[in-house]
RNA sequence: GCCCGGGUGGUGGAAUCGGUAGACACGGAGGCCUCAAAAGCCUUUGCUCUCACGGGCGUGCGGGUUCGAGUCCCGCCCCGGGCACCA
């Protein structure tokens, strides 16, 4: 008797048990841990290592279909990967600091760890429960004291190599309550969506992180990522280089001060007309006149309730978004005076902080020209019959002065020349990216570790005294307030340097630091005097495969891009180690009413009930066959349906597996011995399903490569609908048993349970199929012999024709005039053109 | 608004390099099996004209390039992601 509970109950598909006991089974052998290598074996290890990593997740509670999509495509890369020999590493983790788990919180009183530890162990029972494969032992948490330690310690090597510095920075501050607000929690008309109070901008001094310092090197280190082109793109826009010029102008009637400007268009300098400089530009008040006092001030308090998104919006009345200052600067090109204006689309963290405005050559400068009524010059000539307003193309110059005449490009270097002959400007490089603020005025996050004292300034917190944790004790006000603000105990320390009183900072680390490196920490969890070991960092990074949501194609990957380079720099990863991803995978998001789905909008869908239902392995197959990767993914009322779908072919595949199935053939003769086939053996039948099998065996394994995961599904349905239309055939047993042992293979990474449980009954003896190798398609079974050949008469199919693969061109149209549906096409018209395109179509043009 | 994507049957989608539009599914229709049902199996299914043979139309909209466009180019419309403190 069998003492497997699963083999010993029905025949029929039971997910729900065939796949407990295969989760149990793969935790037990801990059949996915993998060992860092010992000293001297990398060498002689025979399979090559291999980093697949899925972003790590915030724990928001069971896993909702976004994670549900994400995580089965790393499973499915973790044994697809496995089963072609490669020594896998599959971490996982949890981003567990946050807002969502504060405001519950703020909410209840309970503190935010419980809240959070309860929702890492349903997500982890989530995640166990869809038959994700993961080196458990590795797991890490990004509040876990011992990964806050390190976290900490490479803040204060940043700090150590000026890549951490303190600077202003205005922060949204709701003064009903008290506190400073996240982006997300102000609403878009501008108000606290606690309190409801207009949210101001106010400025306290923060932290940053100095990753302009690495503006060249993220730009140019994109080439050589195999990410998606898209991602690359943003990215680059983000990074947002700009090559042009800075040059300083005087103002009129006043020595005491100047103005200097960023341009990338110094050529079109004699067309300036007028500048404008940001609202938080530090000459606002030096520049603006009594007369002009009343207006500026009304605009400064206007803008000071606005986003950054709605001041570079071009959209809005301009007339209420500048106001004149009642300055003028000289154009040092002509001598010329022109009017100091204040606009909010103009922002002091990018250049200057000013602009020269050139309204013929810059549609935005337009549209502020007319509306203030301020002359237009145009400074290059437009193309023949232009009836545009700006005109930013190439061209001649005009009305320039020395630079008439000069096409754009030669007019830029020479207008650069001569602000450098004059010792007033110089070539210059903007880039729009900003440094990276990373303080945060919250409780549950990672603590910065430095403190203020009187005497000393601010002192580092010495790594020996790692890691500042946050006290238990707290109490949470429902204004939002940093509860470590006001708890005097963690406040009040001594100083490390004098041993006076000194003070904590109480601000904590962005989320996106613990983000930024954890897929080091994945390569060495067990290191206690480092974050992670050089070689262990050596050995598996960077990631071969990181697969996570398009939402984070900016600020993430942007940050942890930054954190690596730096890390490198900083001595703590191998200098050789500057890209962390070497490939990316940007899956879709999943949309429910047309949103992304997340908790904070309500519409989650909870993978339970199908895991109780239809079983994981067809909610797997669902997201693999939905749609491309890639894609976005609706959840509707369908949705189930096809979730059913799914489930009835995996019902199809066990019978088949299992050798259960009934006979396609309709009749008395049904009976279960149909998948054993009776003697009178098909040659062509066998071959057929044959060369299904192996054409289907090369599609897969290609379509998998390359993220193509719902034809692979495809492609499998029809090597099952193929094989059941064989048993009515006469095919021989041995082409049968091909073809289904072949259709588990293929399926073990994506239904990984059904797989395996189906390979166990069917090959007892034999090794469990995750630890079989991928299978190789035979080429015999490759070749073709004939292909259908399209005909067309102007464009359109008349007829098709069978030819030979590499039939040549005269041939293919000598046999497509022949043909006499052609003629009756033609209708006696003679051809003016054939065109052969063999072996797919011949275009007989009239 | 700016940057980046997307839009193909009733539905999800396929078409990998400019060459058969609709693979594979879901749903629908008809049938087999059954006392009946469920399950399973078989056939059929873009729209439209035609008894039929066969024809016309068709990949968000409008233009263009080409023998040929879902695919390339120009201009729109609609939907989604990101916009630096949601993660």
């Amino acid at each position: 008797m069998s003492a497997d509970p699963v083999a010993a109950e029905t025949d029929a598909y039971d997910a729900a048990a065939v796949e407990e006991k295969w989760q149990r089974q793969w935790l037990d052998r801990g059949t996915y841990q993998v060992d860092n290598p010992a000293d001297g074996e990398q060498e002689t290890s025979q399979h090559a290592p291999y980093y697949v990593l899925c972003m790590y997740p915030y724990p928001s509670g069971p896993a909702h279909q976004g994670h549900v999509r994400n995580y089965t495509f790393g499973d499915l890369a973790v044994r697809f990967r496995t089963m072609q020999g490669k020594a896998v590493l599959s971490p996982i983790g949890f981003d567990s600091f946050g807002l969502p788990a504060e405001n519950a919180a703020i909410k209840s009183g309970r503190h935010p760890r419980e809240f959070t530890d309860e929702r890492i162990a349903e997500l982890k029972e989530s995640l166990v429960r869809l038959g994700a494969s993961y080196d458990w032992r590795r797991e890490v948490r990004s509040h876990d004291p011992e990964y806050m330690k390190w976290s900490q310690a490479i803040f204060l090597r940043f700090l150590e190599a000026g890549l951490a510095y303190r600077a202003n920075a205005p922060v949204n501050w709701c003064p009903g309550c008290q506190t400073v607000l996240a982006n997300e929690q102000v609403l878009a008309d501008g108000t606290c969506e606690r309190s409801g109070d207009t949210v101001v901008k106010r400025d306290l001094e923060q932290w940053f992180f100095r990753i302009t310092r690495y503006a060249d090197e993220l730009l140019e280190g994109l080439e050589e990522l195999e990410w998606p082109e898209r991602v690359k793109i943003m990215q680059r826009n983000w990074i947002g280089r700009s090559e042009g010029a800075e040059f300083t102008m005087e103002i009129e009637g006043r020595d005491d001060c100047a103005l200097t400007v960023f341009t990338t268009r110094p050529d079109t300098s004699f067309g300036m007309t007028y500048a404008v400089i940001a609202p938080e530009h530090p000459l606002v008040d030096v520049l603006t006149t009594e007369g002009q006092r009343a207006v500026v001030d009304e605009l400064l308090e206007r803008v000071a309730a606005v986003s950054d998104i709605d001041r570079l919006s071009t959209e809005g009345e301009l007339s209420k978004r500048g106001a004149f200052t009642g300055s003028y600067a000289i154009n040092p090109f002509n001598g010329r005076p022109i009017p100091i204006y204040i606009a909010d689309y103009v922002l002091m963290g990018y250049g200057t902080g000013a602009i020269m405005a050139v309204p013929a050559e810059d549609q935005r400068d337009y549209d502020f020209a007319t509306v203030y009524d301020l002359p237009v010059i145009r400074t290059v000539q437009p193309p023949e019959g232009w009836e545009g307003e700006a005109y930013s193309g190439e061209g001649v110059k005009v009305n320039s002065g020395f630079l008439d005449g000069l096409e754009v490009g030669e007019a830029k270097a020479a207008a650069i020349d001569w602000l450098e002959s004059q010792g007033i400007g110089q070539r210059k490089v903007n880039y729009r990216l900003r440094d990276w603020l990373v303080s945060r005025q919250r409780f549950w996050g990672c603590p910065i570790p430095v403190v203020y004292c009187d005497a000393c300034g601010m002192v580092p917190v010495p790594e020996g005294d790692l890691p500042v944790v946050a006290p238990d004790d707290v109490e949470f006000r429902p204004t939002g307030e940093s509860p470590l603000s006001y708890h005097d105990g963690f406040r009040n320390t001594t100083c490390p340097s004098c041993g006076m009183a000194a003070v904590r900072e109480t601000d904590t680390m962005d989320t996106f630091v613990d983000s930024s490196w954890y897929f080091l920490r994945f390569c060495d969890p067990w290191s206690r005097d480092t974050p992670f070991s050089q070689e262990a960092a050596g050995y598996w990074m960077p990631v071969d495969q990181y697969i996570g949501g398009i939402e984070h194609a900016i600020l993430h990957l942007m940050y942890a891009r930054f954190f690596m380079k730096a890390l490198s720099d900083v001595g703590l990863a191998p200098p050789s180690l500057r890209e962390p991803f070497s490939r990316l995978f940007t899956q879709g998001m999943i949309r429910m009413g047309g949103s992304k789905m997340s908790k904070s909008k309500g519409n989650l869908v909870a993978p339970s009930r199908y895991y109780e239902t239809v079983g994981a392995d067809s909610l797997r197959l669902f997201h693999l066959f939905v749609g491309p990767p890639a894609d976005d993914v609706d959840w509707d009322e369908k949705t189930d349906e096809l979730i059913e779908g799914c489930h009835r072919y995996l019902g199809r595949v066990w019978r088949l597996g299992t050798g259960i199935a009934t006979p396609t053939r309709p009749g008395p003769e049904v009976d279960q011995a149909a998948t054993r086939p009776g003697p009178e053996v098909d040659q062509a039948a066998d071959r057929s399903l044959l060369q299904k099998t192996h054409r289907t065996v090369a599609k897969v394994t290609d379509d998998l490569e390359r993220w193509s995961y719902n034809t692979a599904v495809a492609a499998l349905m029809e090597l099952t609908n193929e094989s059941y239309s064989s048993l009515r055939k006469g095919v021989s047993e041995r082409a049968l048993d091909e073809a289904i042992r072949t259709l588990l293979l293929l399926l073990a990474p994506m239904t990984p349970h059904l797989a395996a449980e189906t390979w166990e009954r069917r090959y007892p003896e034999a090794p469990p199929i995750h630890s079989q190798p991928w299978p190789v398609p035979d080429p015999t079974y490759l070749a073709v012999d004939s292909v259908i050949m399209v005909v067309q008469v102007n464009g359109k199919v008349r007829d098709r024709i069978d030819v030979a693969p590499d039939v040549g061109e005269d041939e293919a149209a000598e046999r497509a005039l022949a043909l006499p549906r052609i003629a009756v096409a033609l209708a006696g018209a003679t051809p003016k053109k054939v065109i052969s395109r063999p072996p797919k179509l011949v275009n007989i043009v009239v």
